[in-house]
DNA sequence: GGTTCGTTCGAACGTTCGTTCGAAATCAAG
DNA sequence: CTTGATTTCGAACGAACGTTCGAACGAACC
């Protein structure tokens, strides 16, 4: 592999790296990274246990590329088609249906990057927390431009943000396609749920699923939402 | 120990069980479990290692009881209170401060429930995962009540059960005590955000934090719920 | 003192872990 | 074929793991 461009062999390489984080990625995630052994991985890509050391520095980079790869395309997606959404609850509702999309698509990556929040040590850590500080300030910013338009009072939103991430990241130990559906269904289910609330919910017109939320002047329509008791 | 009451040795047999069952609750919640040996759990009881093993069967088994009595307890708690709730808004809320109440007096205990979902196996699994499907049925019989009530058009209970879920057991990654304040105020702030929703959280009257939900006859107030863009 | 019983522990067992290393295998280029 | 770089792997290393076992301890009873 001299004169040949150095570009077939650097993308042969590549591709086995590849396919060495996804098996990774998905023994990780069916039982966890401590529970996996190097010997696991090994044997899920057909090579041998020494072999997995040319392709990777060791465990902790492993889960480490997978969690920043995970991190960075999910941060990427969002930020190419936040400017689109013509408003402010158009872009939460995208910022939702952007994590569930890639969930429905990634569902080992994201899941390993849920559970092992705190396995990465010193060197890996702080690039990863750095990531998912950016996402989580994101949203934040999605909330204020919200509180912003709608008046909110909420003197706490971190605290409201968390919440909305907890929904979110706990959707990794219940979620299974063939049960709950397409991600588009689930982000406006979400959606609808956050901004009004469990007996909120039928204010925001539904779309049979995948229409992007209607951005209507008002959010709230005053006859329906005047459910009472009975 | 044969002729004293033999109620004498056996609760001091407890109490050093019960010692070793909170210390290996706090290294579980630190490090996780399989990063938490037995040899760091002798250590920080200050008993041998070989000593562990007059008071558990093993590992698994220090796991398994320290997840069944959380959860016992909780359940415990939960059904303790709920009958003296006057209303479905009241019995949801409590289910909330519940959970957080329990929370905030044994974070070590229940970040272990919620992290090591999947670590036990065969014998134990089953009998934690029943506590934990009652636990859960027991709020989507709450939403049911409320749904009733209220007349929510809701076709998918489950899932809106899990979103709470998720906002509730995702809490362990981020609450710090001296940062985020006392239990009654988070639960009422995310009983307000579930029930009504971001937007429509002012709708809900904020008791200073403590003050039961008040069982408005409509929990919408037709003027503020009119909130606009701008 | 001697016996008994509940409790503690040092030492070790067998296994599995992540990682290393030097040698083989593979393969395009000269 | 030979060369030289890239890729693979068998074998082994030292460390750490959960668990076991038999001996030792201390306090109560005869």
């Amino acid at each position: 592999m001299a004169g040949k461009a150095a570009g077939e062999g650097q993308r042969r390489h590549d591709a086995q790296l590849q396919k060495l984080l996804k098996k990774a990625a998905e023994l990780f995630a069916a039982q966890g990274y401590d529970r996996t052994s190097m010997r696991d991985i090994a044997q899920a890509t057909g090579m041998s246990l020494a072999g997995l050391y040319y392709y990777c520095a060791g465990k902790q980079e492993l889960l480490f590329l997978i969690q920043d790869t995970a991190f960075g395309a999910i941060l990427e997606a969002l930020h190419a088609g936040l400017p689109a959404q013509p408003d402010a609850v158009a872009r939460l509702r995208f910022f939702i249906a952007n994590h569930l999309r890639y969930f429905s698509t990634h569902m080992a990556e994201l899941k390993v990057c849920s559970r092992e929040l705190t396995t990465l040590k010193a060197p890996y850590y702080a690039q990863v927390a750095a990531k998912r500080r950016a996402y989580f300030d994101t949203a934040k910013g999605l909330l204020q431009e919200l509180q912003a338009a709608y008046g909110v009072a909420d003197t706490d939103l971190g605290t409201t943000a968390l919440f909305l991430f907890g929904a979110l990241n706990w959707i990794y130990t219940w979620y299974r396609p063939s049960r709950d559906g397409d991600p588009e269904v689930l982000a406006t289910k979400l959606t609808r749920l956050f901004l009004y609330g469990f007996l909120g919910q039928a204010a925001w017109p539904a779309p049979d699923g995948f229409a992007p939320p209607a951005p209507a002047a008002s959010p709230f329509h005053a006859e329906e939402s005047a459910h009472g008791p009975r």
